[in-house]
RNA sequence: GGGCCGUUAGCUCAGCGGUAGAGCAGCGGACUUUUAAUCCGUUGGCCGCGGGUUCAAUCCCCGCACGGCCCA
């Protein structure tokens, strides 16, 4: 950009313009492309970490580092600074007897803020810190806006969210939270890969919006003047693709769900889908303790945890328990209670659920369950035996066909994962999605809608399959103690504002 | 969608119906082993936005925006 100029009027901004200008007349680029630093910080900390001053004093190597300038503390004709990049932070000294003239006027120019690099050899001070003592300090890219303040850091939440680079400047174990993020999710593709599972990716612009219960994003394509959805899950094109011969795969991608923001609500969240052929979803219990306990043996060194002051222990086997079951023991109904709609929809409306007249009986039971069950499954539970009105998707039970082979994990109240034993008769996959249209019709938006070439797949056989659904960032909240999805998610969905 | 809370300097926060404050950062000065360095001096504000009440509003009232927590 020719003459680009910072319109804004800032004492702030002012003072470093005036920095930049007399960089640039003393011939500094204050935008190199060729920095090369040979060395990381934790590196450098890591290896020389008991080395002594003698040790120290010896080495004849050079060391060179770059990374942003968080810290200054200058006394006249010495200084030490910080300097943190990926790995970490690093002292650096600067005399001005040990650099050039031209680099020691670099660092008088400088500001906190500044990505900077340094080289010289490794001493330990007074206060036996490991310390590069600079013999050069270049300029790898000025900054023009200061930094937040280094003592009490970045604490808006709107600012950490909204200018996420801030954040991860002024507060380093945020970064810790995304490499552990990350390593999760490294941990969850090794699992699976090692059962023979293939990763895919299936559309995640939709003709339909299928695979789960929920309201979608639409979006429309230009060149076929067609409306697409984003979807809010992959499930049915997993299962053709189980149908295809894919006998075991996975997916951890994006969903997007067109509903409320919360501490456990983002409107676009990762999921990780897999479908199994040949096993059950009784299978997929012990398979989701494993999987747990991969990950977990790997972030903690063992299977308990603290979740905001919980105890979580992932001991396996977790507790299971079926919907009827759960809400005998723990919302107290009685039997009669559970097998009738009328009684069901006065215990609902007694505990408080908003629940309508023509509502189904499982739908009832599974409000009933939202308010009053789900909050006290504080340890890992599996939720077993789902009513076949909220399960579309799902096999019928052998034993009662009102209800399904299906479970949902609870961990601290929350679900963390769904599950099923697919159902793959083309015939009843035809009176489910009937069903639902009704449901959609008596005015629920958010009821599966009728899907035709979902429908002909499963007329060329499906195997006996079971699929689930693992919430990964809420898995991520758990395992990073994290209290809202936010924390979790590097840019979450915030609503625009004019600047 | 509802309730409550918040929005004041670059950052973190006080304040109060009557001239807008502190710490840090910044700027100037002293200082060649600091750890939030220290010491002296000093600049910096549409008090979120729009109305209203008042002689006077950052403060009280109403609305809006954005954010947070809780609830649905």
């Amino acid at each position: 950009m020719k003459n680009g100029e910072i319109m804004e009027d800032n004492e702030l901004l002012k003072v470093r313009l005036e920095k930049i200008a007399a960089l640039k007349d003393a011939g500094i680029d204050l935008y190199p492309n060729d920095i090369l630093p040979q060395n990381t910080t934790s590196e450098i900390s890591e290896k020389y970490a008991s080395a002594t001053s003698e040790e120290l004093s010896k080495l004849s190597q050079n060391f060179s580092i770059s990374g942003r300038l968080i810290a200054v503390r200058d006394f006249g004709k010495a200084a030490f600074i910080k300097i943190q990049d990926r790995k970490g932070q690093l002292q650096c000294y600067i005399a001005k007897n040990n650099l050039s003239e031209a680099a020691y006027f670099i660092y008088k120019k400088l500001d906190i803020g500044d990505i900077i690099y340094v080289s010289g050899k490794l001493f330990r001070t007074k206060t036996n810190e490991l310390t590069i003592e600079a013999a050069d300090l270049r300029l790898a890219a000025k900054a023009i806006r200061p930094l937040p303040e280094k003592w009490h850091g970045l604490t808006d939440i709107e600012t950490r969210y909204r200018q996420r680079h801030l954040d991860l400047i002024a507060n380093p174990k945020v970064k810790d939270v995304f490499r552990k993020r990350s390593r999760i999710i490294q941990l969850i593709r090794e699992f699976m890969n090692k059962h023979d599972f293939l990763e895919v990716e299936t559309p995640m612009m939709q003709p339909k919006a299928g695979g789960a219960i929920a309201r979608p994003f639409k979006t429309h394509h230009n060149a076929l003047d067609a409306d697409f959805y984003l979807r809010i899950a992959p499930e049915l094109y997993l299962k053709r693709l189980v149908t295809g011969g894919m006998e075991r795969v996975y997916e951890i991608n994006r969903n997007f769900r067109n509903e409320g923001i919360s501490t456990f609500h983002n409107p676009e969240f990762t999921m990780m889908e897999f479908y199994w052929a040949y096993v059950t979803y009784e299978h997929l219990m012990s398979f989701t303790e494993e999987l747990f306990a991969h990950v977990a043996t790997d972030i903690f060194g063992g299977l308990k945890f603290n979740y905001l002051g919980t105890e979580i222990d992932l001991m396996p086997p977790w507790k299971r328990l079926s919907v009827k079951d759960a809400l005998s023991q723990l919302a107290g109904m009685k039997a009669a209670e559970l097998e009738n709609q009328s009684t069901a929809l006065a215990f609902a409306r007694k505990s408080g659920c908003d629940v309508k007249d023509t509502d189904s009986l499982g739908k009832i039971l599974m409000a009933i369950f939202d308010e009053v069950v789900e909050k006290q499954l504080m340890q890992p539970t599996f939720i077993t035996q789902y009513p076949v009105a909220v399960s579309p998707l799902s096999r019928r039970s052998a034993a009662d066909s009102d209800y399904t082979d299906r479970f949902e994990l609870y961990i601290y109240g929350k679900e963390i994962a769904n599950a099923f034993s697919e159902l793959n008769d083309p015939a009843d996959q035809r009176e489910r999605f009937i069903q639902q249209l009704k449901e959609r019709e008596t005015g629920d938006d958010e009821a599966h809608e009728m899907d035709e070439d979902y429908i002909r797949t499963l007329e060329y056989a499906m195997p006996p399959t079971a699929g689930e659904g693992i919430g990964i960032d809420r898995l991520v909240m758990l395992f990073t103690d994290s209290a809202s999805i936010r924390d979790v998610i590097l840019f979450p969905l915030l609503r625009i504002k004019e600047q």
